[in-house]
DNA sequence: CAGCTCAGGGAAAACGGTTTCCCTGAGGCG
DNA sequence: CGCCTCAGGGAAACCGTTTTCCCTGAGCTG
């Protein structure tokens, strides 16, 4: 490949002048016609940069890593993965900015590679980590040279975290409060996974609706479970297990589940136990797998990912260029998606 | 962070020495004490090296990057990037490699970034490429350094080019012979984008497949679209249009469709004519989207893209290493999958 | 004991940039 | 005319590795 003494030779000036011209930098003291000469030797050679030599020499790297904890098929099966790195793609890319991608089974296979994505590739890092806690984040506060990085679908509390993610407190009180304005007194929750700080948040949102609208809160209608639609199937077994007979008055009119794919799995549940939606019960979800949810006729909460995406692959960038502080919070305004899975109670 | 020479001195020994005991060169040369203390130091410091300073000095940066030329949202939206990465990704991980995502619009997007995937960044390339001819290719086998690289999904013919893929001749043709076992002698074909590489040959498949069975290749029932569902709909439409009235009895008793997508269309189209699948019309696809295949009761070829994207990962690894040369190809058979979208002519 | 061999490890160049500091010469001013 | 200033650009150190070449000293041989 040239190299810039070559682009020096051609124009017959040193190769820091060269380096000059081409960042303008100090450009102040470099007279125009040598601009201009070196310009179009560079041109004429057909000379590129080296992108490690000029990260060797201090300088930034454009390059990002984005670190996700899944499964190794996620990509191709998890609904979250693909918009949001989309998103960020579509930032990075017309910023020209590198992106490498870092897939690991788990957060603990992660934090033993820290070293690994510290080790000078990449000026910052994007973490895709719905964990609520994981040492990884003070790992990664402890590195020196300090890596900057955002994390995406998290907005844990903590000094100095920056984070991009849907408000799930919002989304969570915003679905209750929908199902509580159809009439609804019964509500039951259909958790996420225990571990997820989505799930916290939004367990929140939830009661908070329930205590501002004045309803009591029951805790044997909230059921722990993941974020999958086999989790709505299971779930709405135990619920019918649980409501029958005698108790069966006791039964919720309205579910609302923490995500998509477990009301997906509800739905399905429902029919099977012939329990008909929307008549008898209610469901809302969070997410809007647009698609499906509209095949389906699914009320829920809209969160676009890819904006997400979008937002921190913005904020990682001037977290990186010190245009932003670390503690900054960027939490998307989650929307209500009106369909037909929810209806005023019947009286 | 901790360099070379920290470890160096730490354990009172040269940085080039130091150097030599971890990469393991030399190390006939090397006492067994020395390389103790070496290793111990560097433990102590938590000594990681830089990989762009070791890439500089020419060694290799354990890195590659995969050119994809999509839509912005193909991440989310196609259905063979997602599986294709994974399979690239798990090989990579274990092989400790970086991998960098180039998303680009498309290919003349990508052409005027080659020296941008080229300027020391990554040992190799994958691209995931699906057009049959595009200058990127020349272009990258005159790049000087040379920078190694694979197609996937792609298996064009071509001097030195390395190419994963399905062997989509075999597939074309095991599609069509599949039906033409069941008795079908008039079989429509639902092509996809003309300038795919995958089309050209899974249409000749379906020639030789008439050819060998003697059956006459009959043009007007061939169908110019594109791998969407909406092409499917779109040639139903147009095939339902053709043989109508007297030209009825001309209609094809099957037909065979470049994709699964295009088979979902087809299938949908299909019930809105009222053409009863599979007594009156037999239908075949080629990639076995699994859920929804199986939901809908398709028949069709199987290619795994996961595993297309791990061997393409082998292969570049090889070439990066030089252990294997330019010109490798590695097709993967198709696999028929029987489901109920196909039965035999009904006299 | 002189000379040779070889194990063990150090010195320094090289990779391709960036950046700091300094030098040179021209123009302006007293 | 002499001195000062400043624009313009060059020299060289530096970033953190790898790698080649060479040096040293110990052990062996004749």
């Amino acid at each position: 490949m040239a190299s810039i003494r070559e682009v020096a030779a051609e124009a017959k000036v040193s190769p820091g002048t060269v380096s000059k011209v081409l960042n303008e930098r100090g450009n102040a003291s470099i007279s125009r016609a040598t601009q201009a000469r070196v310009r179009e030797a560079a041109e004429r050679i057909g000379y590129h940069p080296s992108s490690i030599a000029r990260g060797l020499a201090g300088m930034r790297m454009n390059a990002i890593g984005v670190v996700m904890a899944y499964d190794e098929e996620s990509l191709t099966s998890d609904p979250y993965l693909g918009p949001c790195l989309d998103g960020l793609l579509s930032i990075y890319k017309q910023e020209r900015q590198k992106v490498t991608l870092f897939l690991e089974q788990n957060w603990d296979a992660a934090l033993q590679n820290i070293p690994f994505y510290g080790d000078g590739h990449c000026d910052g890092l994007a973490l895709i980590i719905p964990r609520t806690t994981h040492p990884i984040v003070d790992t990664l506060r402890s590195q020196r040279p300090h890596l900057p990085f955002v994390l995406v679908g998290d907005s844990r509390e903590g000094e100095g975290l920056t984070c991009i993610d849907l408000d799930n407190v919002s989304a969570g009180r915003m679905a209750t409060e929908h199902l509580i304005s159809l009439g609804h007194r019964r509500i039951a929750a259909f958790q996420g996974n225990a571990d997820f700080c989505s799930n916290d948040q939004r367990f929140k949102g939830y009661r908070d609706a329930l205590a501002s609208a004045g309803l009591p809160y029951d805790p044997e209608i909230v059921y722990p479970g993941v974020y999958f639609a086999e989790s709505g199937v299971e779930n709405v077994r135990r619920m019918q297990k649980q409501f029958t007979g005698d108790n069966r008055s006791g039964r919720p009119s309205a579910i609302f589940c923490f995500s998509d794919s477990i009301a997906f799995g509800a739905l399905e549940a429902l029919r099977k136990y012939d329990i008909h939606m929307p008549t008898e019960i209610s469901v809302i979800g969070i997410d809007d797998l647009t698609t499906t949810a509209q095949q389906r006729g699914l009320t829920t909460i809209r969160q676009s990912v890819r904006s997400i995406g979008q937002r921190a692959a913005i904020a990682l960038l001037g977290l990186a260029r010190g245009e932003i502080t670390p503690g900054f919070r960027d939490l998307q305004l989650p929307e209500l998606v009106l369909r037909s899975s929810t209806v005023a109670l019947q009286q």
